[in-house]
DNA sequence: CCTGGTTGGG
């Protein structure tokens, strides 16, 4: 009926011309349109008329359900009694705010957040003295304002968002932020705010009625925002000031924020005790100090009654942990890991704790535990974390109690027991079942059963590794993730590993266990991101498997050549398949696939061939070992390509993200590595060295070392030793300055000893034996450190420190003064150099699970 | 608006 129609025809024109504008790909605006029975456009959708004058008063246009893009007419003008407009979660392809949106004057709310806006926020929206809501935030805008005073004229403001907008120039924030008495909510985090603050307007009070204060993100310091906010003492209820570098201690007028609910303050620089008077704050129900430096002990935090969420994690606690904690009957989340608090935790501590749900003690090395034998906990949690707790020499049988848990973790908690197999039928009929388990370095012994029956599906991670399970590998549960069975005495084959589905496996570290026989069939079915069966006795060919990232299949019994398929991963950074009886040429592949290759040992295999040309294109090289196999040929002259070993490195490089998924529990895993240095074979476990190898020794190698080699500067150790390798040495050796270890004894090199030797001051290990170098060895200082065995065997070369004068010179010292009888410096005095000056470099093979910082076995010292 | 994290939505 024509009666009902109220749009006003001006108003519908307008908003059809701004529909023009859109690109509609969801079909947002279905209902909007020219056709008769769309007549009335204040029936289409988001729009609001007002019911005595039927202008639109509402456009909400939010596109969470699909987002619009294109642009923003400014035929928006002509609907001028609009009080609310809500562009938000929408596209608009990093295009300006419209500066006409500033002559909207009408506008009560305005909401362009997370909308892909970019650029300076026009001060026309200054002219909205009516705003009291703006929403600019989030990280999809990129928006920037260079001076907040178009903020200051919009005293009706209630709710400001401008989280993410780059406000480094904006140096009057805070005074423009006073200004806005009427203020409640103020999210001003990741804004890179000016961390210098200029002090405070002398007209600043305090009766403003802010609620709640977000800044996290902004590398703030305490000197000035603590003595801002606390003047909000009557009305501010949560305070989020996480990531910031706020130093010194928390102010004791904090205890004046009456109203405080919630107070966050993860990752500063704060230190000294928790103020007494935080204790007042009876409503305060979440408090998270986790990552600062606070010391002392906490009893008076018993007094906050209200508190549901409680996390001093990553502090310096010490002392006990206070019984009345068990008062805090509302505690759902409590959290003391990674401190020094010593104490007996005693059922006494969980009295009235019925609602807890995350229990986090670990790394706690005073804690122990006295529970009674048939303790039954007030609580059901579903995470519990005791790693590095004293909580042997027994499996904890209070947790049978705990039929709702999901992630358990008692790592290194010297336990001495069994496995305790009715973890895996807690409560399945109630669809709850453990999702993630570490009971890794611990003294667990026995055989697992087979409890495959038991699993539910939702299993995710399993962690055993370091401990003495023996017996066959158990079947395994169906969809779990990331299997650490490592260092164990797990034995015979593995075919049941192929008993289950399991793909979703993405980790499987099977390494130093007893296991033998051949992979079974199941394998070529498998897409791994790291495979480690390293240190055991599998034989048989390798499987056609998939690797993403990681494989290790050193020290067993492999023969056959390298499966081709593996050429199809070009994101695998770590190979090494030395120690095995693996034959084959070195394919070209090799070094046309793994653009992303870092470590590559086929250490003592029976390769041969020659060494092809592509493996240069392996630019991320840092080892290349090639050593004990029967490769013959020349040396490639192109290994000036790999810039790795030329170029410092580039620790971004390295950050490989996200093995083993969101929980604590699930951390990482091994990542290892063998490496020979100075003849001794080490294993690197969680660790690479950032040493940078080319080992080439024990081959049938001919030719001369290409002056190419040279260009390699970041290289650590040269063993080109044990080959057929003739010809002079390159001249300007001397460039490779950071060479620690250079063998090229057992050779046929000739001509005299480059000057360029004696300039390599980091040498420590030194071997030119058995060649057929000839001439006066350099007298350097340096140079005669080195033993006389080092230079033994060449018949030719004369000079201290071999005892043989050469022609026209004294008679040399007694050469044992100088050194020992190996070629090496004394041990103890040598130690290894690269470990004793920190130049190993821990290398990333893991992931920040949030920000509860970095997992414990795979840190990557980023400083 | 709510939420919560080196931002993301309904």
């Amino acid at each position: 009926m024509k009666d009902d129609i109220i749009c006003l025809e001006k108003e519908r024109e307008a908003l059809l011309k701004f529909k023009d504008g859109l690109i509609d790909e969801y079909g947002q605006l279905s209902s909007w349109g020219n056709q008769k029975d769309k007549e009335d456009c204040c029936k289409w959708r988001g729009i609001i008329c007002d019911n005595l004058t039927n202008h639109i008063i509402q456009l909400d246009l939010n596109g969470a359900s699909g987002r619009l893009r294109g642009n923003i007419s400014a035929q928006l003008l002509e609907i001028q009694h609009l009080k609310h407009l809500n562009l938000s979660f929408n596209d608009f392809n990093y295009s300006k705010i419209p500066q006409f949106i500033g002559s909207l004057g009408r506008l009560q709310y305005l909401d362009l957040s997370d909308s892909y806006f970019s650029g300076e926020i026009p001060h026309h929206l200054g002219n909205l003295s009516e705003l009291q809501f703006l929403g600019l935030g989030t990280c999809s805008n990129a928006l920037t304002s260079t001076n907040l005073d178009w903020l200051s004229r919009i005293h009706s403001l209630r709710y400001l968002n401008l989280g993410h907008v780059n406000l480094t120039m904006a140096t009057n924030w805070l005074q423009t932020i006073s200004k806005l008495i009427q203020l409640k909510v103020l999210d001003l985090s990741e804004c890179d705010l000016p961390t210098v603050l200029p002090p405070l307007p002398s007209t600043f009070n305090a009766s403003n009625s802010l609620y709640q204060l977000d800044l996290f993100g902004n590398n703030l310091s305490s000197s000035c925002i603590f003595h801002w906010f606390v003047n909000f003492s009557s009305s501010l209820s949560y305070i989020n000031l996480d990531f910031n570098k706020l130093q010194g201690p928390i102010p004791d007028d904090i205890g004046n924020l009456l109203s405080l609910s919630h107070l966050s303050l993860i990752d500063n620089q704060l230190e000294g005790e928790i103020p007494i008077s935080l204790g007042n704050l009876s409503s305060l129900s979440y408090l998270d100090l986790s990552f600062n430096q606070l010391i002392g002990i906490v009893p008076h935090l018993a007094l906050s009654s209200s508190l549901r969420h409680l996390s001093l994690y990553r502090n310096m606690f010490n002392g006990i942990v206070t019984q009345s904690i068990g008062s805090l009957s509302k505690l759902e989340y409590l959290n003391l890991g990674s401190n020094h608090f010593e104490d007996i935790i005693t059922e006494s501590h969980f009295l009235n704790l019925s609602q807890l749900q995350l229990l986090d003690l670990s790394h706690n090395q005073g804690i122990s535990f006295d529970f009674s034998l048939g303790w039954n906990p007030p609580f059901q949690s579903s995470r519990v974390f005791l790693a590095g707790c004293k909580v042997g020499p027994h499996f904890p049988t209070w947790l049978r109690t705990q039929t709702t848990l999901y992630s358990l973790d008692i790592s290194n908690a010297g336990i001495l027991d069994t496995f305790p197999s009715w973890l895996w039928e807690l409560s399945p009929n109630l669809g709850h079942n453990l999702g993630h388990l570490n009971l890794s370095h611990n003294n667990f012994h026995g055989v697992l059963q087979d409890f495959s029956s038991k699993f539910s599906t939702n299993f995710y991670s399993i962690d055993l590794s370091f401990n003495h399970f023996s017996g066959s590998l158990p079947i395994l549960p169906p969809d779990a993730s990331f299997l650490h069975f490592s260092n164990n005495k797990f034995s015979g084959p593995i075919t049941n590993l192929c008993n289950e589905t399991i793909y979703d496996l993405e980790y499987l570290d099977l390494s130093n266990n007893l296991l033998s026989g051949q992979l079974p069939n199941c394998f070529a079915n498998l897409q791994l991101d790291i495979l480690n069966l390293a240190h055991n006795n599998f034989s048989g060919n390798i499987p056609s498997v998939s690797i993403r990232m990681s494989l290790h299949l050193q020290n067993n019994s492999f023969s056959g050549e390298i499966p081709t398929s593996l050429s199809d991963f070009a994101t695998l950074a770590f190979i090494d398949l030395s120690r095995n009886k693996l034959t084959g040429k070195i394919s070209t592949w090799v070094g046309d696939s793994f653009i992303n290759l870092v470590f590559l040992s086929l250490r003592s295999n029976e390769f041969f061939g020659s060494i092809p040309s592509n493996l240069c294109y392996l630019t991320h090289l840092q080892v290349l070992d090639l050593s004990l196999n029967n490769i013959s040929g020349a040396i490639p002259k192109c290994l000036n390509n790999l810039i790795a070993m030329v170029q410092e490195v580039d620790y971004g490089m390295y950050h490989i993200p996200n093995l083993s998924g969101g929980s604590e529990s699930a951390r990482g895993g091994s990542e290892s590595a063998n490496v020979m240095w100075k003849r001794k074979e080490r294993e690197y476990i969680n660790t690479l060295p950032l040493v940078k190898l080319v080992d080439l020794s024990s081959n049938n190698l001919v030719g001369n070392i290409p002056a190419e080699i040279t260009s390699l500067v970041m290289l650590v150790g040269l063993n080109l030793s044990r080959n057929n390798l003739s010809g002079i040495l390159p001249a300007n050796i001397g460039r490779l300055r950071s060479l620690d270890f250079l063998d090229l004894s057992r050779n046929h090199f000739s001509g005299g000893i480059p000057i360029g030797v004696s300039q390599l001051d980091q040498l420590g290990v030194l071997d030119l034996s058995y060649n057929n170098l000839s001439g006066k060895i350099p007298q350097n200082i340096h140079l005669q450190t080195f033993d006389a065995s080092a230079f033994e065997g060449n018949p030719d070369l004369c000079g201290l420190p071999l005892n043989k004068t050469c022609p026209g010179d004294e008679i040399p010292q007694d050469p044992k003064i100088i050194g020992n009888a190996n070629g090496m410096k004394d041990p103890n005095e040598e130690e290894d150099k690269l470990i004793s000056d920190g130049f190993y470099i821990t290398m990333a093979i893991g992931f920040v699970f949030g920000f509860w910082g970095v997992c414990g076995t795979l840190v990557f010292n980023n400083s």
